[in-house]
DNA sequence: TCATTTGTGTTAGTCACTACCAACTTGGTA
DNA sequence: TACCAAGTTGGTAGTGACTAACACAAATGA
């Protein structure tokens, strides 16, 4: 699958047009209050395209470009000492890699405000979680101990990202995310 | 509002057959593969009615029963020093409550193998999260920082029920929900 | 007994989402 | 250049969750 650039770049190209039309119409009208078809409409092509582009209306906010970063830094993190620690770290490095992104934080916003976004956007921890498990490979202990380290961490994450989406995204982010993984699981960013 | 017994007695009843008839089916046959009409059927009623006790198909199986115990007992336990020890406990001694609860099982199971039902799942936490906090009262330091520990808190509590799903009830649920938060915020169950 | 409230059923409608089919465009090939 | 294969798009019809509006029956309170 030698996938042709051409092709390729338009798919992204309509993908791309398709996704920035919706959340700037959800975030004008609201997001229940908005159709795919009107969303389709703004972007200039018919429902059908953009069902084929994303699997689900919530998908059109929805894309996790945060889970594979944290994945990475947690396997990359190998020499730490206690879980909680190196997932901590990763996580704080991670949010100072997003900060400043204007459109994740529009999007963001609209998650927190939306049932259904919310719902499922908590529900991708859920997979973020395993990849992290996954991350921290065999010398980290008991699975299930590494399970509830990773979900109570991602958990106390959420309460800054929420933070920092209330604030408009004018607090510093990762020392959001520091400060809520202190609270939460003691201090992690405190070096060896 | 005084309530007449009679028919709160009769709304209490049929809403009851109506949750019974749907976990039921929705446990033999899936939840998405099961329509609300045919759960209406099973029960006796129109769809309609099943509508106006349940506002979603998702309430049908989505009753939090866990999450009032849990604010009590936070509020009751004023005197434990750290916010994450009262919310420990908090959680350790409820689990030990529900434990034995088969219907709160095969619910639980089907939250958990359910992408809809865990996703709004997941979000209720939300609301048990705030609850929480309001419980811990104004003594317990920076908001945030409450925020933060009641929702790793749940979240360790969550991987700690969803191996109890998995393990069909028969491991202990409360010694699961103490390992898990001990694995995630540091040891909670040991007496002051 | 009578008026009010409440629970229920019916119908029609919106919207997310899917399956199926037809048309067009692109990419490589004879 | 002509042509075939594959990818992209649009239209139509359908399912299912959910809502609104109207009518009917039962139960409550006077």
């Amino acid at each position: 699958m030698p996938e042709s650039p051409l092709r390729a770049q338009r798919r992204a190209e309509t993908q791309r047009a398709i996704q920035a039309h919706a959340v700037r119409l959800f975030s004008e009208r609201g997001y229940d209050a908005t159709t795919v078809t009107e969303v389709a409409e703004a972007a200039g092509v018919s429902a059908m395209t953009v069902y084929r582009h994303f699997p689900t209306k919530e998908d059109l906010v929805l894309v996790d470009e945060l889970g594979p970063l944290v994945a990475a830094r947690v396997a990359a993190s190998a020499g730490v000492r206690p879980p909680v620690r190196r997932i901590g770290q990763a996580l704080v490095e991670s949010a100072t890699a997003v900060t400043g992104d204007r459109f994740l934080l529009a999007r963001l916003q609209l998650m927190i405000s939306t049932q259904a976004l919310r719902a499922r956007h908590l529900d991708n921890h859920y997979v973020l979680q395993q990849a992290i498990v996954d991350a921290l490979g065999a010398d980290a202990g008991d699975p299930f101990d590494a399970e509830a380290a990773a979900s109570a961490c991602l958990a106390a994450m959420h309460t800054a990202l929420v933070r920092w989406a209330q604030d408009d995204g004018r607090s510093d982010l990762a020392g959001l995310v520091a400060k809520a993984l202190a609270a939460a699981v003691g201090d992690p960013v405190r070096d060896h």
